[in-house]
DNA sequence: AATGAATGAGATTTCATTCAT
DNA sequence: AATGAATGAAATCTCATTCAT
């Protein structure tokens, strides 16, 4: 099922990629792509190619000569590229979440409130990975278990994708409008566990509605942000219901006070 | 990719059909196995095996020469009693549903309150997933999408497991003890949805505590039965509401008082 | 039972098509063969490994591995050329055809007279399939049965092929040393079934002579340029009894003359 | 592709086969069958079945297995009444054979002359095979190949079969209908290829008519009865006969009288 | 005599990966 | 750097035949 490469592959790849942008200032411009740009611009066409496959066709039932046809370029250039099948789908996911952290953050940046953010941010994910639902296969999957998936690319993508997650939530609390209960792991799992268990029963019903994501969206942000959530005033249960005690106590003795005084 | 079986299978499969024949009492009794126990033994023993390949190394890394082995069967003998890989794989997903379902239903009815059922069930599936999760990716991926998994034995199955939950869920919003506030179904991905992504948050920390496990329970629940859920003294909302009023009177008869003392 | 192919297959295939590029004469003769001289030259292994086993082994004991074995190549490699077994037997025909309507041609160019022709493509043919009757039951089989074997290339060779004896026919009616009797199709049928039934008698008799072809494609000719054939004086039928008439006639004037001489 | 036994196989089968129709006179008549009556009526059924398998499915993708369920018998027992497959399927054309026989018979004797018994003949052939021509692929491969089929039961009732045709020739030539010219098993030939060609041309044909068959039919006993067939004024044979005799007998007269004048 | 579960050799096919050009 | 033909291990599935019951 698996065939690991018997021997080391001999590629400049990682050099490569990260020389990128080094001095681009001072290069002399030219209308002509340069070496560089046509090599970027390979790796993003296969990339681009891959991408479309495992989404529509899912990893297993993805061939390599599939992707080598869609992106313009031999079977063999894949691997001057990618090391294997697994490294590239690794790269489309690490793609994918880069662009996926891209727009959570410009558009949790034009939210006012945590909750907006909040909001944003579920309905933004929940709507992404529903066209890529096949992507998270490989999260679950292969791809994650196969190789050493801390430290990969993949890995530090994700990171930095729920950290907006994370930054949201963390902001909320700062400012007392989330109660700082559970560990933030935990609200983490809470937040993209719910979303993507969602997705699967949306995409199940045969035809979900903008009603049921706001639905989903709603529910999954009341709990996050306490049932209080709907208060306008930021006090909690707790506070108000010792105020009201003492407000309570206080006027029952002024009451005794006065019908002494009467 | 896949070839789905073209002939009806000669296969003795479930128990309820073996059990067809009635007068068992009858028979002498005879320590050596009958035919159809030795068919449903093996049935049991290629069940076994594909499920311990499988939560070991996954879909597609499992072959059915391995199965076999581990079965003490022959090739030719697994199609004799599932048509393909597929179906076997589900088969093996329809047992783990039902034990699942088994044993969440016997720990429920044990459970005094809502809460603690809803705790039992939360911790129950973290911990039986935890040890499946290739199981998992089972219903996420292939076996899900390939065929008709609608009307299968693994919905089925899958259906009466997520009930015991949406009982619970239920009778506790009958009870007065869960707000009536989301679709149940929407309740429902929040739940499982959030103990699957823990899982695999558990799985990846180095060494997951119990304290880990109990934290997440704690906090989903929490969430569910609704964020009064923490407070020590149970003044209710109705109580609050009520305690208000108090004041609010109090204050009224206050003001009459200073106005007849001005 | 079979599985027909899912995707394109890349292959170089025809002989026609790599002549394509056209400017061959402008490249550097070399002595060690191009690239595509490789590929035809391996496509040819190909076929003619598998020609050998299904001529001497049939199409259902022929095995893949035994034709890749023979043709010094891989297993996969068949596939790269042929999209599966049936697609592989069909080339073999085509190539068979093809040789045998070369062969036919030419040879019937040769002969003088329409009888001739009738008599070597006769021989010809019964010669040609005695060797290789294996490859005969593909077309009256699986290969032609199977797929869309109307459109396929082995159909247009066979026609081509059977075009070479309708064109002698034709001829002969036409200069009218044959009366144009029965439909085409009728005399193609004659002509090539009796041939294939002979083949199985001359096949099955232990010692099958030369003379035994002679008979069956004289008698197969006769018949078909009309009983004429076998006279030695070119009398026919209806000439012998109009001169019997006349001769009895003869006689009786001559009798009554005689007996008044008397 | 074959697997033959690995060691003689205990059965009784022919020995009973034979033994059948033996004394029947003595046995007493009983209206429950016997067990030799359940035996026939066994190996009839899976006769049957393998028949039709054989003649709509072909050798190659009938299996034992189906046999066995259409004949309501198990696998197991299909090997109690045929040592494999091979011999099972000759036992269906051997079957076949036998009753295609009876009915040839059966109709020649209705025939008046010649022609017609020919062209019954023909007829009889042509409509019986189109039915069963998955049949025939059988004689022309496997079933005639493998095994030692001269001396094996279809070679017997196919020489029977055969015969039918030989003795109406053989007839003809003796009344002097038909020219003695070719060897008998050459005119077999033609007989039998020619019609089996046509069947398939007739097959391939979208909508065969009634026509096409009377066509072949007409043009293969014209040619086998000698181009007389077309005359248009009815001089028979046996007229010509008598000219000649009456000019014998005119000619000795003239000899005898110029003998006298001499 | 009958059964039918079990066998296991063997067939076709796929596809990630390599490497000579 | 790019190609793409070649590889060959490995996977799934079939089915004639056997044999314990």
């Amino acid at each position: 099922m698996k065939r690991e490469p018997k021997r080391a592959m001999p590629r400049a790849k990682s050099a490569e990629k990260n020389a990128r942008s080094a001095k681009a200032g001072t290069r002399k411009p030219s209308l002509a792509p340069t070496r560089r740009e046509r090599v970027q611009s390979k790796e993003d066409a296969i990339i681009a190619a891959a991408h479309k496959s495992l989404t529509t066709r899912g990893f297993a039932k993805t061939t390599m000569s599939e992707i080598a046809r869609k992106a313009g370029v031999a079977e063999g250039t894949l691997y001057l590229y990618f090391s294997n099948k697994n490294a590239l789908a690794r790269a489309v996911l690490a793609v994918f979440y880069k662009r996926l952290t891209q727009t959570a953050k410009t558009g949790v940046a034009k939210c006012a409130t945590t909750r907006e953010k909040l909001e944003f941010l579920a309905r933004h994910h929940l709507e992404s990975i529903i066209g890529e639902r096949r992507l998270l296969e490989l999260i679950a999957s292969d791809v994650r278990n196969t190789d050493a998936y801390e430290g990969s690319d993949v890995y530090k993508m994700n990171r930095e994708y729920v950290a907006v997650f994370d930054d949201v939530m963390r902001g909320g609390v700062w400012r007392g409008e989330i109660e700082d209960g559970a560990a933030q792991w935990i609200k983490r799992d809470i937040f993209f566990g719910s979303l993507e268990y969602s997705m699967r029963t949306l995409l199940m019903k045969k035809r979900s509605s903008k009603k049921d994501v706001a639905a989903v969206v709603a529910e999954l942000v009341k709990l996050l942000m306490g049932g209080a959530g709907v208060r306008t005033e930021p006090m909690s249960n707790r506070d108000l219901t010792k105020a009201v005690e003492r407000v309570d106590a206080a006027a029952l003795r002024l009451e005794r006070l006065s019908a002494v005084k009467m």
